[in-house]
DNA sequence: ACGTATGCGGATGGTTTCATTCCGCTTATG
DNA sequence: CATAAGCGGAATGAAACCATCCGCATACGT
């Protein structure tokens, strides 16, 4: 109903915006949602003020940096589901676009704020719903191909991700960035059903696990 | 030289010292070295001015928590390579006793801060460095058992187990615990040597990588 | 090419969050 | 019981941060 408000938008001031969202996307998704918004800005090249006239404080920007993120992985997920011969190679694929993913499950799941901002919105709540579905898909498909072990679920999945890849400080972005697709690595080779895997303590972790 | 300036406390002023440090470790291991004071002294059920007393600044603190938890790990994994079998063995035994290996971890490779007071004060470095000779071994050891994936080495091993523990902030103490446990079983299957295992991208990462 | 509405950066003021200190009261100890 | 040792937490000051405002710059319609 609110027409377009971002047609109107002069061409400059939509490049900043734009410029923005991906800088928020990638600190959000390495630092957590709680960075100061000097520091978004600067890693956008803009000042301040242009951050805040066009998104008024934090919690807009969260919700902007929410939906946009979260329609991009269903775009992924749906794509990788399509192109993909089995569930499990598409959860693998997902799993290595990481950085998209991390920071939907970070704002999805991990930083309390967020999930408040979310949740107090139907359309994104939806869309965050919608997400664990189609992961959840991915993980019941993979295991019924006997390709994903079957003593995880959606929630061990999703923690397992988000905490493996906060970004550890102050290491050089070299050593980081190698870190993580190694972990990533480790972690998908654990995720395989072999017949050398120790079963898991507790019982498996769902999507509803991720909520309070 | 500075004779024991312990025995000389006051026996009330001995038990909240101890219940500081062992809350501090707590904390720490679990949200990083740089939470207010006031909450470790709540968690240690003491004001703050007893914690103050105790240790003038935070510096002291992380220095004080630093050498009573790398004691402890040291002890531990020499008990784990008298006691077990392997080196397999010795490391996974390391790797569930986690909470004291994951705050020497914290503390000697991701919180910046506590890595620079370390590193300033030769005894606690020597301490750090012998720690990172023992978990060399144990991964060393793993791998020519043929347990331990070869395309790893120690730097992975604690990047992955660092990384993997802090806790996720916000879900119930029930779910956070089993979440951990879960993932360091994953993270141990991914770990073994297997035929399954996809070779890793980049190289090895080492203990001397963990430094900068 | 020009006038103007739109947008820009970053200094600034007010607020919150922390670290650290201080002091009147309590308690272990001999 | 006297007293030195210890305790809690309010008070203080500094730092970090959010959000606003305004003089200057630039895109865009004509």
């Amino acid at each position: 109903m609110t027409a377009d408000p971002e047609t109107r938008l002069r061409a400059d001031a939509r490049r900043n915006r734009d410029q923005i969202l991906a800088a928020a996307r990638t600190i959000f998704a390495a630092q957590g949602a709680e960075v100061p918004m000097e520091e978004i800005a600067r890693a956008a090249g803009v000042g301040v003020g242009t951050l805040y006239r066009r998104f008024p404080d934090r919690d807009a920007l969260i919700r902007a940096v929410a939906v946009d993120n979260f329609d991009r992985v269903l775009r992924d997920a749906k794509a990788a589901r399509d192109q993909e011969a089995s569930d499990w190679e598409a959860l693998i694929r997902l799993l290595h676009q990481s950085m998209e993913l991390q920071l939907s499950i970070q704002l999805a799941m991990v930083s309390p704020r967020a999930l408040a901002i979310l949740k107090s919105d139907p359309a994104i709540k939806a869309l965050r719903d919608e997400l664990l579905l189609v992961m959840d898909a991915f993980v019941r498909g993979a295991q019924a191909e006997g390709r994903l072990r079957t003593d995880v679920a959606t929630g061990d999945v999703a923690i397992l991700f988000a905490t493996l890849l906060r970004q550890m400080p102050g290491k050089g972005e070299e050593v980081a960035r190698m870190a993580t697709r190694r972990c990533i690595g480790i972690m998908i080779d654990g995720l395989r059903a072999v017949g050398t895997n120790e079963p898991l303590p507790g019982r498996a972790l769902t999507g509803a696990d991720l909520d309070p």
